[in-house]
DNA sequence: TTGCGTGCAAAGGTTTTGCATGGCA
DNA sequence: TGCCATGCAAAACCTTTGCACGCAA
């Protein structure tokens, strides 16, 4: 958990305006890095890692750890959404690796009960629900 | 995706032995490793992520992918609960790491909204819910 | 000038793979 | 005997850390 940033630097402007590009878009880091490198704008892997941690805790970011093995996924809230505005729950495919993004008020309930009758505080931007799409069925 | 073993080797036998001793409990393939070093029995680690892969295949133990980070966990399924008998789901505290197993038959009312509205068919062994427990509220 | 941010290189930890050897049927 | 399973070593992968340098304030 690192503080928030003192100085503005050219790297965290360059990855800032990368990521605004691309409201509600899951990246990894290794997106970032070949997307900036190619631009001519290279930004050290070390630095995305320590940037992205650091927006995902002043809240303009989310981290989506969606498989155990691979990648870590971000993604920037579109501005104006930056208190929750929209909540997305994420459904992964065993069989095809597809991702599916839900916007549904009903999985609120999941929420609601497991908070009700568990007393479990459910966290929908680390929770991913795991299982068969209606393709691979 | 192994096929089923066509050979019954002493190492098989000796890991399902000690995951019959206690079934329903978490282990990683370190733990393994290590209690049968010290047994006077030690299996390859190899060995052991290719047997408890394929015992995953077959059904006989659950995977859990509990952190993103960190090794994975299995599960030794109890015998004669092969079938499914007991569904348990999970809820990880993101702050003091707690993992709860829930057996709630309620929870499976997300399972068949996933199926009706969402056409997904959700894996509740996979699924780990994240959030924050009753205590780090 | 001060000290935070950067980025290279290396370490860390988990899982997978190549390949020769050994064991089950 | 034939082929699968084993296990060592090494690679692959993602992420974190150490440390010297550079840049923002």
């Amino acid at each position: 958990m690192d503080a928030k940033p003192k100085y503005r630097t050219k790297q965290r402007k360059i990855l800032l305006e990368y990521l605004r590009r691309m409201p509600g878009v899951h990246i990894t880091v290794k997106d970032v890095c070949e997307y900036l490198e190619g631009q001519g704008t290279p930004v050290g892997q070390t630095t995305v890692y320590r940037q992205l941690e650091r927006m995902v805790d002043e809240g303009l970011v989310n981290k989506y750890i969606i498989d155990g093995i691979g990648p870590a996924c971000f993604e920037y809230i579109a501005d104006g959404e930056h208190d929750g505005a929209e909540v997305c729950f994420h459904c992964k495919c065993e069989k095809c690796g597809k991702l599916i993004h839900l916007h549904c008020d009903e999985m609120q309930e999941i929420q609601e009960h497991l908070l009700r009758e568990h007393a479990f505080q459910m966290d929908p931007l680390r929770t991913v629900f795991y299982g068969v799409c209606e393709e691979c069925m």
